[in-house]
Formats: structure tokens, sequence, C-alpha cells
DNA sequence: AGCACGCCGACT
DNA sequence: GTCGGCGTGCTC
């Protein structure tokens, strides 16, 4: 009689299908190819269990083959697998895909692009601080347990982390190391290249597809025992892991928000405690959850609190926006700031001015009747970019700003708010000698422009760097002594709880990158409210203090780490339709909820539009 | 998701 | 009488 098996199926379906087993070389973990749907085409699956099925109430067909191009999975990562599909309620068919590379194997072809892993020299490791020292002590690399480092910018995580894969690797064990995607500089690789040489892969979305398959392959088979990568790399099954460490724990791009809606901190967590191998948060500014977590003892809290090498932290000012003006400055640059970058251009040394916000200015209006230029396809005002293009930030949309309003025809369209272009044109007005870069989508869109960028700071080809999120993390300069956050503002005002954290966080990682070297930085941040608590803490360097403040607040409102929070999110090319959707799936719940007497406290709110009522002529709604 | 089936309008 | 556009339902 043959083998019967459960098989997850690339569907997106919930269900395991019976599949019967003339080869006999099948067992738990195996990838295979099966016949599937009415005219039997050939989809990829996992073997998860023997099955028991005995009632004959559909045809049972015979697995084609093992799957000639992707290795077996250990019962470890099968577990893991099946975990993710029950917490985050995604088919385990499709979870399963995620593991392997897009590509086949071989042809080993030699790229003609630039390497991914540099070639440099070996680089003696410095001596550690006392913080390191002692960090270094309290982490057991046997066995299970969730640490938080909580290590100020410049304190110098990262080689805490190079010398505890250092020890995980001389055990001949493997380690990996996730990143959020933007900071997955080369810098980064450079600085972990010093030290293991070409012992590392690495795997995010910036590779082609060829690049990720070679780099899974030599990560998967040993041959590179040290995997860097973004949110995806902790699907790759390496093995014998020994460690994974999270940097920018709190980063919320490790949030996937489509297909499997998984967060890889928290999936890495849950992969580590499988692998029975320790697992390292690394921030300056934890995600409350986190902190939390430190705080009640479920995860080992590791401090440090200094600088390295008696660098001190950046002195930090806030400027109000709204007082007087000088009027021989744009309305955006306060005068300590002007004076800040002319001091800085005669010291020779490099500024950094962030923004969050591409193009010349987020919206236009006609002065005369009020017009403001939407996107037909989304709600949301156009951005101007360079003098005359109105472009939409979510959709592909583009026009040509016309002389005179389209509405009234009278009035002309002026352009309202500020954009990384617009202060690229002042300064460079204000300082016709300096040689200013601007770092955002739409001027550095590949690696290697990024890498072009990085290098022209490093040679100090750039006095004057504006940017966007792309310049707020990771990057180290030495010659970057002051920074300075143009209107902080931008971040208080998004429609989420977390809005204070993240505005917390980007100025503390922002002022980060001051002062990183033998100078001493500075950090200047402009605001409309310089009482607000994120500023007040970020200024000086008080995360535990932010911290106390937000969870009192979260727990007043019932807010995570302390409440609970599930989003619904709908669209659909009728509003009536995804409302009248809403409404059902709320009354469904409610009802669900009656069922149910001595739950904690759930409420159900909404269906209502999502912040961004329409994109790309969708309409969205939430619960 | 991907495919087949089936219902209906449009065209030879 | 046949083609094809898309709504519906199933996949071991």
């Amino acid at each position: 009689m043959p083998h019967l098996w459960q098989v997850a199926v690339n569907s997106p379906i919930r269900n395991l299908f019976t599949y019967s087993d003339e080869l006999g070389s099948l067992r738990p973990g195996t990838p295979v190819t099966v016949p599937f749907g009415p005219s039997n085409r050939k989809v990829t699956g996992l073997v998860i269990d023997a099955s028991q099925e005995t009632s004959s109430k559909f045809e049972i067909k015979a697995i084609f083959e093992a799957h000639p191009e992707r290795p077996a999975l250990s019962p470890i990562l099968l577990q893991w697998l099946q975990w993710l599909s029950d917490y985050y309620i995604h088919p385990l068919g499709q979870v399963q895909e995620m593991v392997f590379p897009p590509l086949k194997k071989h042809s080993n072809r030699v790229s003609k692009k630039a390497p991914i892993i540099p070639t440099v020299d070996k680089v003696e490791p410095p001596s550690l601080t006392e913080e390191q020292e002692n960090v270094l002590q309290q982490v057991s690399i046997d066995g299970f347990q969730t640490h938080l480092l909580h290590g100020v910018t410049g304190s110098g995580k990262t080689e805490v982390y190079i010398r505890l894969i250092e020890k995980v690797l001389e055990q001949g064990k493997s380690a990996m190391v996730l990143v959020p995607e933007i900071s997955l500089t080369p810098q980064l690789v450079h600085r972990f290249a010093e030290r293991f040489t070409d012992n590392i892969a690495v795997i995010h979305s910036q590779l082609t597809d060829r690049e990720k398959t070679n780099q899974w392959w030599s990560a998967f088979e040993g041959e590179k025992k040290l995997l860097i990568g973004a949110r995806s790399a902790l699907f790759c099954p390496l093995p014998q892991l020994g460690l994974i460490i999270v940097d920018e724990e709190h980063e919320p791009s490790f949030k996937q928000e489509e297909k499997l809606k998984y967060n890889a901190r928290d999936a890495a967590i849950k992969r580590a405690q499988l692998e029975d191998c320790p697992i390292i948060l690394g921030s300056a500014t934890p995600s409350l959850e986190s902190w939390n977590n430190a705080l009640t003892g479920k995860f080992k809290k590791l401090t440090m609190k200094n600088r390295v090498s008696e660098r001190t932290l950046p002195a930090v000012q806030t400027h109000f926006l709204g007082g007087e003006r000088d009027s021989s400055l744009p309305y955006w640059l306060s005068r300590e700031l002007f004076h800040k970058i002319e001091k800085n251009l005669e010291d020779k040394h490099q500024s950094a001015l962030f923004l969050n916000r591409r193009g010349m200015a987020p919206s236009v209006q006609c002065f005369s009747c009020g017009f403001i230029s939407m996107c037909p396809n989304c709600d949301i005002t156009l951005t101007l970019h360079g003098q005359h293009h109105l472009v939409c930030h979510y959709c592909d949309y583009h026009e040509k700003l016309t002389d005179d309003c389209p509405d009234c025809t009278e009035g002309s369209l002026q352009a309202y708010g500020l954009g990384t272009e617009a202060v690229e044109k002042d300064l460079q007005k204000l300082f016709p000698e300096a040689r200013i870069f601007r770092a955002d989508r739409d001027e550095v869109h590949s690696r290697e422009a990024l890498e072009d960028m990085i290098a022209g700071m490093e040679k100090g080809d750039i006095d004057i760097l504006v940017g966007t999120q792309m310049i707020a993390k990771g990057l180290d300069f030495p010659n970057l002594t002051l920074v300075g956050l143009v209107l902080a503002d931008v971040a208080f005002n998004i429609p989420d709880f977390r809005a204070s954290e993240r505005s917390f966080q980007l100025c503390t990682q922002v002022s980060g990158r001051a002062g990183r070297s033998i100078h001493p930085g500075e950090v200047i941040i402009q605001t409309y409210k310089t009482k607000h608590p994120s500023i007040a803490f970020a200024k000086n360097h008080d995360f535990i203090g932010f911290a106390e403040q937000e969870l009192e607040n979260r727990k007043t409102f019932g807010y995570p780490p302390f409440g609970k929070i599930a989003s619904l999110r709908l669209s659909g090319l009728q509003a009536a339709e995804v409302e009248g959707l809403g409404k059902t799936l709320v009354h469904f719940g409610e009802q669900a909820l009656s069922h149910f007497k001595d739950l904690p406290e759930v409420k159900i709110m909404g269906p209502t539009p999502a912040p961004l009522a329409r994109i790309k002529n969708r309409y969205r709604y939430h619960i």
C-alpha cells in the first residue's frame, strides 16, 4: 500500500491536501511537486505529515516527485513554518514557499556587477569598553534567551554583535543578522567584512534573483557562516543556527504588511526559541513593546549608556520655528541653524539636514480661488517636483503644472509646504560655494547610487547632505558634525497611536548621526512644538524617561503593550460596497463576541475610511 | 492563485 | 450556431 501524506500546497487555501507517495523516499519536510486542480497543473508543496485518510471523498492523486531544486527542511524549521501559518493566519503552502530562493541553483555565471561582499583587508578587533565587556559577559551563547540591548547611538553595538558572532562561529555554528531594509547599507556589510572577510552572505530586496539565489545557497550549504539580511533573510534555513541578531529592532520595516503579515522581529524570537539559540534585539530607541518585555523580565535587559572612546553624545538644541523671522533667510531656516552651517563650512566639516518629505512642496493651491491640485486616482494632494511637475506619491499619476489655475483660470497655483528639493535649492542660493547633495528616493534609487553617495561623504566630496529617511539611520560619517532636523513636526501628525514613539525615535536616530568621531557633534531640531515630550526627551537623550511617560499613556488608553489591537483592512473599487462588507464583518464580530461571556473587554471599532481613504482608485476602510 | 464551467450578449 | 467576457466555485 502506498504511503499517504498531508501536503501544504502553494495555493491560497488553508487546508492540507492528501497525496499518495509511490516513490517511498519522502518524509515530513520534503519539498515536492504535485498535480493540482482539474487540469493537474504542476504546483510546489511541502510534505507536512503522514495522513490517516480513510474515507474516499475525493480522488487521491500521486505526488509527482521530490522537488529537484529544493532541499529538505529540518523538523525545527517545519515547526516554525507551522507556527507562522497559525499565528499570522496564512496558508502554510504559501508560507513554505518563502523559504526557497527564486531561481534554480546552479550556473555559477560570473556577475558583471560590483560584488555584494566587498573585498577588504582584515581589521584587528578594537579593544572593548567596560560596558561592552560587561554586556558580553551577560550573554550566554548556549540555549534560548531573548536579550534587549539598549545602547545609545555610537555606543558600539555592532562590535558587541561581532564578538558574539565570533564566539558562535568558533563552535562551528552559523549566525544571522537582520537589519531594516533601509539601513542595509554597504557600510554595514563593509564593517562585517573587515572582520569575517568573505564568510558572509547577504540577502535583501535590492539583489537580483540570481544574486539572491547564489547568496541563499552559499548560506544554506554552510559555505558562508554569517548571513546578513533584511526581514526575508529570516526564512533562510541555516545549518546549525547559533545566534540571531535583530538590529534596530524598533523599525517598522520589520513588519510585512501584505501576503504573510508577519513581524520579522517577533518571528525571529520564535525561531530562536525553536532552534534553542540566543537572540539579541538591539536599539538606541527600543520599541515600547520590547522595553516593557525587558522591564517585566521576559527579555534580558542589557545596557550601554555611553559612546565609545570617550566620545560624547551630541549637544541637542531645539529651535522654535514660529517666532520672528529673519527675512533674509527662507522661512524654514532658523538663524541658529544657518550660522552653524556657515561655521561648519568654514571648518571643513560636513552637515546634514533631514526632512521626511521629498519634492519641492507637498501641495499647490490657487491663491485666487483656493483650488488644490489633487490626484484623480487617490485622495491625496499632488506634490510639486522641480518647477512644474505635479506628481502623486501613491500612484504613477503626474501632470504638468499649468500657468493658470485649471479651476478659476484667473489665479495661478502656488507651492505650499516644504520638501527636500526646496531645502536643497534654498541652501544652494545661501551657500553657492557649498557642494550639496540631495539623498531621497528621487536622487538615490539604487544600491549603486547609495554606494556613490556614501563614497562621496567618506571622501569629503559633499559639504551638505539633504535627505529623507534614507540618511536617518545606520550611516556613520566621521566628519559629519552637524545635523539639522528641518521640521520635526511632520512625524507627530501621523494618525497612529505610535506617533509619539516614532517622533522620539526619529529625533534620536537622526541626532545619532552627528559627532561619531573625534569631533563633537551638534544637533538642531526645528519645530513648532518645542515642548512636545518626544522632542524634550530626545533633546536630553532620555529614552528611559520617554518610555516611562509614554507607557503610562498607553496604559491609560489601553494601547499596546497593555491592550492588543488587530486591524482589518478592506479595499475595493466601490466605496459603498467596501463599507457594506465592513459592516457585515463588524456584525459577525459582534455576534461572535456575544457567545463568549468571560472575555476581557473587547471593542470593535469601525468600519471607517482609512487615513488615506482612496489609493489607486481603491477605496480603503478599516475595522 | 489558477482554472473550468456556465450563463449571456454579440457576431458570422 | 459559435465565440468570448466575467461571475462562481473548486482544488487531495
